[in-house]
RNA sequence: GGGGUCGUAGCUCAGCAUGGUUAGAGCGCCAGUCUGUCACACUGGAGGUCGCGGGUUCGAGCCCCGUCGGCCCCGCCA
């Protein structure tokens, strides 16, 4: 098809270009028909331009003009002149283009909602209907920015002599962590290849091949229950360093984050950024992705409750459990059902219930006062530093449990409080290091790897392998933004006699390691070197740049939270000769 | 695997607690009027499988059960 082709994009004409006859090409936007004057708003990406029809000018073309629909697909010629009435809301809205000649290059069908930013629609009509969702501004503006964080990062690590190698998709199944999303063989029929959960291995076999400093922006897959900042299949910043440790993996990630603030947000962050002790995390936010914009700290309070008589204080101490609390100021005027609200945040993490107190006119009111005497009652105020019109948050539990509970509620009441509301717009880095090693899983009965297996202990712990793997702490970073997990990596194990005592404490049977990992072991007896990595995952990066919680707006195609792609329709079932192929009977 | 919440016109929603003529609103759409609008305005009009299936009832959009789908969360996510 011919046509003329645009001389001007709808968002580049300004006063300067008056007297230029252009051609612009883009979607009907609105019509504007005034009975006389006809004004029409063409879209591209870049922008909106009006074109405007007088019928004493042309009448022809005003009647033309009167075939145009919405979303159809139009060449326009005109001169650029300056608008009567400039319109301050559009970057173009000094000009208007006289239209002389225009040309429908495809009609459309009614779209189901408008293409504007105003319109309210719902998620599932956006991402049935993502061809048209995907043409609005708003929406369009992330994938733009997404495209220049890509940018920045390739330089940055090109400048940094970073090498970007591709790693394949079609993989060894290793169920350790996510389950794997599996691709049968047809060639090999019974077999399954696995779509990368992420590249680890490969990275690190190209660290023991010399290559020094590997990148890549790739997609990764895991195929677990999503959530609004989890999708099936997302995008890492993948990267590895040879010769290194911890100290070089984070300085050259805080220069990424600080390069792409500035370039991005304009904002100058500071390094290096602060870093906590997993435990510390825990202790002091309940998380080990704590949200440091703002305070509202943990305290611990079982060293002051020893001996109460107070059967839940005592039951707890006595089974090694803690109690800590949280002080939700000013929240003393919650209501029993505000307070139930809360307590049942508290059950849905697990807790058994929630104790307050609350402190007014100088005055303790709790229901638990009355079976702790004066010395508990203080121990508890002074630690909370309770005041009054404070509402202060007990929990009773173990450890993890404990903290992660009081974390959510102190989430929670940043929320309710406005607390969240008043940091918006700030930025908190922070390192959690020291991780744990492993953890132990009840469900299996046996050690897992907190992070995953290839992560090396830290040297001073190493023989504690042996004694109390538990006390083991890891090589282990992440490096969070607000309260979100936007990285994590370790320093790897390149010694094979490590690597393969590990893999034995985490109960891996001979034929296993020999099976799943034996290229690794082998690899790594070849001379490797000391290495480390880290992922930092993109689509939650897009999401801080580009302030949204919902991951969906920064991914093209997303899946819905039950995994299914609303457009395509997918997944499907597939032909009975497709299976016969791969020799897979589906029993439902 | 579990919990919560939503599903009514093309879109966004009200109606449901306490079942009762012909199910409403705004936007959009269609027709008309209008020569400076830009969320144009005004007049008129069309438009409904109340997600789907079953049950209770004289009678169900509303109550009950199941199911499908959206969103949020717990578990899960080395």
């Amino acid at each position: 098809m011919n046509f003329p082709k645009r001389t001007a994009t709808c968002g580049e004409l300004r006063l300067s270009d008056e007297g230029r006859v252009v051609v612009l090409n883009g979607w009907v936007h609105s019509i504007r028909d005034m009975g006389g004057l006809i004004f029409i708003d063409l879209r591209d990406r870049y922008g909106i331009t009006q074109l405007v029809v007088s019928p004493d000018v042309n009448q022809e073309l005003s009647a033309k003009v009167k075939e145009l629909k919405q979303e159809f697909v139009v060449w326009a010629k005109g001169k650029v002149r300056k608008r009567e009435n400039p319109n301050p809301k559009l970057p173009t809205g000094l000009i208007e283009v006289e239209l002389e000649e225009f040309g429908i290059l495809n009609k459309a069908d009614l779209p189901p909602f408008e293409i504007s930013d105003i319109v309210d629609v719902s998620e599932e009509n956006r991402l049935r209907y993502r061809f048209l969702d995907l043409r609005r501004p708003s929406v369009q503006r992330r994938f733009i920015i997404r495209n220049q964080i890509y940018q920045i990062i390739h330089k940055y690590f090109y400048e940094n002599g970073f090498i970007e190698v591709e790693t394949p998709f079609l993989t060894k199944s290793t169920p350790e962590g996510a389950r794997d999303f599996l691709v049968p063989s047809r060639i090999h029929k019974g077999k399954f290849y696995a779509l990368p959960q992420s590249p680890q291995l490969y990275k690190q076999i190209l660290m023991i091949s010399g290559f020094d400093r590997y990148v890549q922006i790739v997609k990764c897959f895991r195929d677990e229950d999503l959530r609004s900042d989890r999708q099936p299949e997302f995008t890492q910043i993948d990267l590895e360093m040879s010769f290194v440790d911890r100290e070089d993996i984070i300085n050259v990630t805080e220069g990424l984050f600080k390069s792409l603030w500035k370039e991005i947000l304009g904002i100058e962050i500071n390094t290096p950024f602060p870093r906590l002790s997993f435990s510390e995390a825990i202790t002091r936010y309940g998380s080990d992705k704590p949200d440091t914009r703002y305070d509202l700290e943990i305290v611990t309070l079982t060293d002051g409750l020893v001996g109460t008589n107070f059967r839940v204080f005592d039951e707890a101490i006595a089974s090694g459990k803690v109690i800590a609390g949280l002080n939700a100021k000013y929240c003393a005027n919650y209501s029993r059902k505000q307070i139930d609200e809360l307590s049942e945040l508290a059950q849905k993490y697990g807790g058994k219930g929630l104790l307050w107190m609350k402190k007014i006119d100088g005055e303790i009111n709790s229901p638990i006062a009355k079976f702790l005497n004066e010395k508990a009652i203080n121990s508890i105020q002074e630690k909370g530093k309770i005041e009054n019109g404070d509402l202060f948050l007990i929990v009773a539990d173990e450890w993890e449990k404990c903290y992660t509970i009081l974390g959510a509620l102190r989430k929670e009441i940043a929320k309710r409080t406005g607390i969240l509301e008043k940091v918006n717009g700030k930025y908190e880095f922070l390192w959690v290091v020291d991780f744990p090693m492993f953890e132990f899983d009840k469900e299996e009965n046996r050690f897992v790897a907190k992070h995953h297996p290839f992560t090396s202990p830290l040297d001073e712990d190493i023989h504690l392998l042996d004694v109390d793997p538990l006390k083991v702490r890891a090589k282990a970073y992440d490096v969070v933004v607000n309260g979100e997990e936007i990285g994590g990596g370790s320093i790897r194990n390149f010694k094979p006699e490590i690597q393969e005592k590990i893999f034995r404490l985490l109960q891996l049977s001979d034929e296993d390691i020999n099976v799943k990992f034996g290229f690794l072991l082998e690899a790594l007896r070849y001379g490797a070197p000391p290495h480390g990595g880290i992922a930092i995952g993109l689509d939650r990066l897009v999401m801080t740049l580009t302030d949204t919680d919902n991951i969906r707006d920064v991914i093209a195609f997303p899946k819905t939270t039950s995994g299914l792609a609303l457009m395509e329709n997918c997944p499907t079932f597939v032909e009975e000769k497709q299976l016969r192929e791969l020799g897979i009977k589906i029993d439902i």
